[in-house]
DNA sequence: CACAATTAAATTGTGCACAATTTAATTTAT
DNA sequence: ATAAATTAAATTGTGCACAATTTAATTGTG
């Protein structure tokens, strides 16, 4: 109100990266509660079933491998995948390669959940009810944004 | 690959909405690591700092109206503002006309680190390094989003 | 008025996310 | 070949996020 749109000052834009942040923070919250019916028959969570799509894309993958793909650490994949192998979705085992490293693969019933994984997507994109071309521009602003980040934060 | 860009396979289409979920679940938390360095020096973690950005602009609010503007309930919300309380930010008070609210308001030191956190945004404008309208187009389609999101997750 | 239904916080329990440290194996540089 | 440095997982500890339950106060209804 009483301001040009060429004018904006440092509040402007002090308010403005405020309310990306939050629109994000708040969408990655909305996008998680729109997920968990979907993920719930195949009783995972999101990020264990980012964990099995990676796994699906690509079996047989060390600890570090699964983390540099999704960008998490051991401290928050060791006990995702121990529970992962409880639900025996996975198994775990030593390198005898290399003994640092644990290989992870999936077991025939982590294989078979492919199956029952295939309908949520569908379901997630008919939710977000938005033009493909909409989708694949958002996608990319987000993953832009995202390299930006990583560029300053390491 | 071999395929016209009017032709869109069910599986394109499910790909590309995990894609999304994936783009939106990454820059969410690159975006956290970016704010920590600049939240470490005011001591709040994110979810913290949003809480203040809400008592900076409303105060003296029940857990309630903090959790409705923030999308939290009482069990983020209660943990959340007993350490706020314990580093003297904010107090809670039951309400006197119904003891089933409690009321938080800011101490004196919990205004006065609103100076301290005034420049917070202006660094992260510089992180993002991308034009005004970019920005506030991108915050607008995440906010579209969570709406469709809500709407489906309830 | 009494009592059922509703509401607001708090509590309990599970599961990330991440920093910091620890343990053990491997690599590198003496 | 051996000591130092590096690497991969695991562990420890803090802080969300959220479902489910509990507690206590208030409101609505017979």
């Amino acid at each position: 109100m009483g301001r040009s749109e060429n004018s904006n000052t440092a509040e402007d834009l002090l308010q403005l990266s405020q309310q990306l942040c939050f629109a994000l923070y708040a969408a990655t919250h909305a996008f998680n509660r729109a997920y968990k019916p979907l993920l719930a028959p195949l009783e995972l969570t999101y990020p264990q079933y980012l964990v099995m799509l990676v796994l699906w894309e690509a079996d047989d993958l060390t600890v570090k491998e699964i983390g540099s793909r999704l960008q998490l650490d051991s401290g928050t994949l060791t006990p995702l995948l121990k529970r992962l192998e409880t639900a025996r979705l996975v198994e775990r085992v030593r390198d005898s390669a290399d003994e640092r490293q644990v290989r992870v693969h999936l077991t025939e019933s982590g294989r078979a959940l492919r199956k029952k994984a295939e309908g949520i997507p569908k379901k997630l994109a008919q939710a977000i009810g938005r033009p493909i071309p909409d989708i694949v521009a958002l996608r990319q602003q987000l993953t832009d944004l995202r390299a930006r980040m990583d560029a300053v934060a390491g």
